[in-house]
RNA sequence: GCCGGGAUGGCGGAAUUGGCAGACGCGCUGGACUUAGGAUCCAGUGCCGCAAGGCGUGCAGGUUCGAGUCCUGUUCCCGGCACCA
């Protein structure tokens, strides 16, 4: 038997174990040992290599990691020692966002200081990434709650606040009752808080920090075409984040009144072209003008007090879509501007004051909102608007209403009248210019973005109120302003710092006196917009980094590989960019944009649901660590599927792959000795066994297609399975090599580049078996394998050959063969000549190197 | 409603350009080794059929010598956006 003679010959090399079961647990914690040092995967500058710059999102440090954190570092760090093998100066780090709520909830809930709590996670979360595996470079960690990081973002502030892009203003804001905190507009889904998927955003009116990230739409907008590396999916989601929209801008007077500007109702629209066609202005409830429309007129107001409340109770519940659609007429009448026609002011609960100017035109007859409306209350539809005729001669055809489309042409609209739609919305905005009562325009959906958080645990906006000198900015010499450690908190009543007297009595750094500090933090986006920066240079005391550091490291481009979740398409990744083009323009870094290439990892589900604890179908790394080993846990999650797909958890999977990593071990381990003594050349394809030969080949296949999708796709599962396949082919070939038909260096090559090739998925397998093979040290310093497409090639290849399309053999032939040699070999084949027989054969078509089709009738 | 993504064996999934559908893994069946096997190794495994053969990539059409792949229509599932004027 050849596993006995193996088995006998692996005996006598003292570096070999002599058992030859693989045991992850055995294997993982010596090699954990060594990797502790800090050094390791330490990231220098060099200028004689290229740098990489591979980053993963930073885990928010909840307290333990969970299956999609292990997808996502798999992935970076496949990646990574991946780079390392192939010779790049790789910066791989990792740090916590750990500012947030779930810290003083902990607090309430049991008792601990968000700041031990969030350590203590931090801690063992550390733990299990190093227990995993990970190649991070700890010396740059980065954790975002502690004062050496946040004073940064306090600076950041200022510099923001004196180029006045940060303001205050009072604002209606989204609350959520359970955060008891504000909330950006992007942290609101459809009505309900992103972290309470339960619970429903409020509307309030509160004194907010605002950063004008505004300054910045157009060339966000814009720039989202350079991003060609990012997921299509991101794009167009920031894209329709961003919601450009032209229109134009168009004044309507309030009849009757004077020319003072605030008798001017501004409505924006994107059809001015449909403009003869409106039959009333219709005005948001909370539009500055309502207000002063119902002054003396209390049932009125009565009825526009029910449509604010119908509004907000609409975008509460998060389904303003299919609110019912109610107005009021005020009775009051405004002049438009094309036709002097005088339309009545309705107030609508459909039209929201957060978008355009809070007033529109209402033309029933060319918008289905406003056909709905007018059908409702009985408004006249008039007709503006009849498809194009493809021949003049046609006779106008009465549209069916609504029509909508912007392939009409225009009819009574005066002047313009027989105009194509869009040409007419050039024309009209322009006239509208020259007579002085509007314009083109163009509208975003994006808004500021709010940063006032009424929280304890995140970073203390640097700002004092002072009776005298009003908002004062704390002076850059005094940052950091420290959180402050004993704070009672609790989830009402606003900010916990305001109830820290020691906190809030400030002096004024202008005049002496007392000054009360903002007790609201920032949100803990804005310790996520910049923080792979500080990465380049994380213990820099004297700045949040050093433009040397940042220029090197993100080059003009940024960073080359960005790996994380798609729920961060919008909230992180518009921030951080906005954050990049500012930072660009205080002359800090040279790149427009922070990631050059980004790729969003799949979700994890099992059992057809979203882990959840509630569901009861989480699985814990833990778990499994102590199960299969490291090396099986993060291999599954790319061999399960496609990185980018959605990924079914299956412990039977998991169990596969260690299967498949003892097969690996058991090869070496029995046939280590045999190749030990051997050169490390290749061998001519020519001087091989056919047995040695296959192998060889199959190696070299192998080796292509584990770096073709590196450099490509991505798709580690099928670069795995080829893996397997070598390995099966390795095992078949057992006989042969015990027969020693298998050359000894051949056979330590192979060893040698399989355990190479696996070192980006199962670094603990392949550092011992680089080991077992004799072989010293990191093997992030072992050069990736080359292939030779020379000994790669196929001297064979079997060609399908069809009739009338349908498979009837397959017949071999050299690899190379001309067409006509494959035509003669598949028709000379007893199988073709049986089905062709009795019939004419009309064509036959050969593929070389593919198929034959033989078309008979 | 709009914009993305998807649907392939019992299961997870392969199949860069149209060219042997089902790689690889799981599961299952049989065998070997064994005191034992939930270890390991070998073989088989899309469906129907004894076979020859036929049928098969959500559904219905089409283009083509040839379609999982391209085109038209349609259903369902997942994600995002949504009175955005």
């Amino acid at each position: 038997m050849p596993q006995e003679e193996n088995i006998t010959v692996s005996r006598e090399n003292q570096a070999l174990p002599n058992d030859d079961r693989y045991d992850a647990q055995r294997i993982e914690p010596r090699w954990f040992e060594r990797w502790q040092d800090a050094s390791l995967y330490a990231a220098e500058r060099d200028s004689t290599k290229q740098k990489y710059y591979v980053l993963e999102m930073l885990p928010y440090p909840s307290g333990v990691l969970h299956m999609g954190h292990v997808r996502n570092y798999a992935i970076g760090d496949a990646l990574a020692r991946y780079m390392w093998m192939n010779g790049y100066n790789v910066l791989h780090p990792m740090g916590w966002d750990s500012f947030g709520l779930p810290a003083e909830n902990a607090a309430i809930s049991a008792n601990v200081p968000p700041r031990e709590w969030t350590l203590r996670n931090i801690a063992n979360m550390k733990a299990q990434m190093k227990r995993l595996g990970f190649a991070y470079d700890w010396s740059r960690e980065v954790t975002t709650c502690l004062p050496e990081y946040y004073r940064w973002n306090q600076w950041f502030f200022l510099k923001f606040y004196e180029k006045g892009l940060a303001y205050r203003k009072k604002s209606k804001v989204n609350w959520c009752p359970k955060c008891a905190t504000v909330l950006a507009n992007e942290q609101v889904a459809g009505g309900f808080c992103w972290r309470h998927e339960d619970t429903r955003v409020e509307q309030r009116d509160l004194e907010q920090w605002f950063l004008r990230i505004t300054n910045y739409t157009e060339e966000l907008l814009r720039d989202v075409e350079k991003l060609g590396n990012w997921p299509e999916k991101v794009r167009t989601m920031q894209r329709n984040w961003i919601g450009r929209s032209e229109g134009t801008l168009v004044d309507f007077k309030l009849d009757g009144a004077s020319d003072s500007p605030d008798s001017i109702i501004t409505v924006f629209t994107t059809r001015v072209d449909t403009i003869y066609g409106a039959t009333s202005v219709q005005l948001a409830p909370e539009h500055p003008l309502v207000a002063r429309l119902t002054k003396n007129n209390d049932p009125l107001r009565a009825s526009v007090e029910q449509l604010i409340a119908e509004q907000r109770k609409a975008k509460e519940v998060g389904d303003i879509g299919a609110i019912e659609k109610h107005g009021v007429n005020t009775h009051r009448v405004a002049v438009n501007p094309y036709n002097g026609e005088r339309v009545p002011i309705w107030v609508a609960n459909y039209i929201l004051m957060d978008y355009g100017t809070g007033a529109i035109m209402s033309v029933p007859a060319h918008d289905e909102r406003d056909f709905e409306f007018a059908k409702k209350y009985g408004l006249p539809t008039p007709v503006v608007i009849v498809p194009r005729p493809d021949d003049p001669e046609e006779t106008v055809v009465e549209p069916a209403l609504p029509f909508t489309t912007l392939q009409g042409t225009l009819v009574n609209s005066g002047p313009f009248s027989g105009l194509d739609c869009e040409d007419a919305i050039q024309k009209m905005s322009a006239y509208a210019e020259e007579h002085g009562f509007g314009k083109a325009t163009v509208t975003f959906r994006l808004k500021d973005w709010g940063i006032s958080r009424q929280r304890y645990w995140g970073t203390p906006i640097p700002m004092l109120y002072c009776a005298k000198d009003g908002i004062v900015p704390v002076p850059e010499k005094d940052l950091p302003v420290l959180l402050p450690e004993k704070v009672n908190i609790t989830l009402s009543g606003g900010s916990p710092l305001a109830k820290v007297p020691e906190f809030v009595n400030a002096t004024c750094p202008k005049c002496g006196g007392p000054a009360r500090r903002e007790t609201d933090t920032m949100d803990t986006f804005v310790d996520s917009s910049w923080y792979f920066y500080r990465y380049t240079d994380a213990r820099n005391d004297r700045e949040p980094f050093d433009k040397e550091q940042a220029g090197y490291w993100f080059g003009e481009r940024g960073i080359d590989q960005y790996i994380g979740g798609v729920e961060h398409a919008i909230l992180h990744l518009i921030y951080s960019r906005f954050w990049t083009k500012f930072m660009r323009d205080m002359g800090m870094v040279k790149n427009d944009e922070p990631a050059q290439r980004l790729f969003t990892q799949g979700m994890i589900i099992k059992g057809g649901a979203k882990m959840s604890k509630s569901l009861g179908n989480v699985v814990s790394p833990d778990d499994m660590i102590a199960r299969y080993g490291a090396d099986s846990t993060r291999m599954y999650t790319l061999f399960a599927t496609a990185p980018d797909r959605e990924l079914d958890w299956q412990d039977e999977g998991v169990e596969g792959i260690q299967r498949f990593l003892g097969r690996v071990y058991r090869f070496v381990v029995r046939n280590a000795a045999n190749g030990s003594h051997a050169t490390k050349e290749t061998l001519q394809a020519t001087s091989l066994q056919p047995e040695a030969r296959v192998i060889q080949r199959k190696l070299h296949q192998t080796i292509k297609r584990v770096s073709d999708d590196f450099q490509g796709r991505w798709h580690f599962n099928t670069s795995i399975a080829a893996i397997m396949e070598l390995v099966n082919e390795l095992y078949a070939a057992e006989g042969a090599i015990a027969k020693d038909r298998v050359p000894k260096p051949l056979l330590m090559e192979v060893q040698r580049n399989l355990v190479l090739l696996l070192a980006p998925f199962a670094p603990y397998l392949a550092h011992e078996l680089w080991e077992m093979l004799g072989e010293k040290g990191n093997l992030l310093k072992a050069s990736w394998p080359k292939y030779d497409p020379a000994l790669a090639k196929e001297d064979e290849i079997e060609i399908p050959v069809q009739v009338n399309g349908k498979l009837r053999c397959v017949v071999v032939v050299p690899a190379g063969s001309s067409e006509d040699t494959i035509r003669e070999v598949a028709l000379a084949d007893e199988k073709i000549k049986a089905a062709v027989a009795g019939k004419q054969i009309v064509k036959v078509i050969v593929v070389a190197g593919k198929l034959v089709n033989v078309v008979v009738r």
